[in-house]
DNA sequence: TATGACTAGTTGTCTATACCAGTCAGAAGA
DNA sequence: TCTTCTGACTGGTATAGACAACTAGTCATA
């Protein structure tokens, strides 16, 4: 069952146990597991070590414990698909539809004060603007103006039009960390109306995201209106 | 320093007094903290459980371990307020703004076909609808309207206008594990642009959000009108 | 029939100890 | 001078045991 003599850690050996358990539904969800001392016993280890696992995995979201009771494994799994920090493209795939993309305008620009400060770079320091059009089963989902430093990664029209810009960040040696969003609900001026096909003064979702890499430096900021008709944003979201 | 008198946990004691030094600003971030040996010195208690403290404020992003080197305060908090799954109050408290809430109406109602299938019940099983007007400095910022399933837990207009809904599910032993939201913009319809003291077609967020319990059980269904003009959702989201 | 005391089982907290495994600086040797 | 080794530090893993807090059922008593 646990292999004592690896080098792998013994409440390592047993988190993966119990995790597979759970995956595999051989343990329903909401039902008690084995309680610590007897975990101890069959493992011939510590308490303190079948702690350690079930520590993990209660932290993981994988177990509840209860005390007095037992522990008991987690509801649904939603919680490792949350935070999808997803790309448009991968958005779109998920709720069944092609995505598309048209470059509208790709561009370098002087950053004025506000775009120098929110990207953490010098002001008149040069940021790409890249303007998109995107597409959902051919049709205008959003209109999205994207800021990237330019020091942090060359790029040029076709990086953008082929590849996607996130992948050209990986390929440089750089890695996403987290993002912070902010969504609010406004009325389609007359440009955006044209462009996303709706009337203006239709309703249309104004969602501003700013990119972190894991060096702690802002990656891109990004605007988007999306179709207030057509798009819906979801989200999952852990205690 | 700590109380080992107190009926708080020792782990917990130690790891509220790290917690303040780093939010403070005492400890800068990127620095080494003590190390284990040297805390369970000083607080005379085993490094076992200064462990289990310092355990969870890495669980919870403040510290960071290395191995052979020692123990730092990680970088930017956002990923502390990562997933912020707050109620209203919360919510409106860490913006600045003084929360209040109007009750329009409570009562029971009957579930139809769609309300219990979302909150995993029977047909015509009995649910609480519960309607509020949320202000924020006073002035209406939502509409919200409520659906708990009456067999989870008992009701009235009273435990709704005193503690939140949230304080009597903990009493009841139930604990809220994670929920799944959708934002999409509109357009505020008559009654809501009233309630609201905005225009008849201004701009609102409408956000739905299903909250589970750790039992995987649906604790609720809520409906909310934002005002798009004084409203802002903002979110950290994590790789 | 209630009520309260007891009991066996659970997780929670905490100790004292041991050794392993990286890291780094400085001493010892070439 | 350069290299290697050693020792003293760090966190990582693991043990055995103790008692507290909580849960749920049993049983005796009022």
């Amino acid at each position: 069952m646990i292999d004592k003599t690896s080098p792998l850690p013994l409440y390592y050996q047993i988190e993966e146990a119990i995790k597979q358990k759970i995956d595999k539904g051989e343990w329903e969800s909401g039902s008690m597991i084995s309680s610590e001392r007897e975990f101890a016993e069959n493992y011939e280890v510590s308490r303190m070590t079948v702690r350690q696992a079930i520590n993990n995995l209660v932290n993981d979201g994988y177990l509840t414990r209860r005390k007095g009771k037992g522990t008991f494994v987690s509801g649904k799994k939603i919680e490792q698909k949350l935070l999808g920090l997803t790309s448009f493209t991968e958005d779109m795939k998920a709720r069944g539809y092609k995505p598309a993309s048209k470059l509208v305008s790709f561009q370098k620009i002087e950053a004025n004060h506000k775009l120098a400060k929110t990207l953490e770079i010098s002001q008149h320091d040069v940021v790409y603007e890249i303007k998109r059009v995107r597409l959902a089963d051919e049709i205008p989902m959003a209109i999205e103006t994207t800021f990237v430093p330019a020091e942090l990664i060359p790029l040029n029209g076709t990086h953008i039009k082929e590849g996607s810009l996130y992948s050209q960040v990986e390929n440089a040696g750089f890695h996403i960390d987290y993002a912070t969003q902010s969504l609010e609900a406004s009325i389609a001026r007359e440009a955006e109306s044209e462009i996303l096909e709706i009337a203006k003064g239709a309703p249309v979702l104004l969602i501003q995201r700013q990119t972190f890499l894991t060096t702690g430096k802002p990656l891109e900021l990004v605007h988007s209106v999306y179709r207030g008709d057509r798009y819906k944003f979801m989200i999952d979201m852990k205690r």
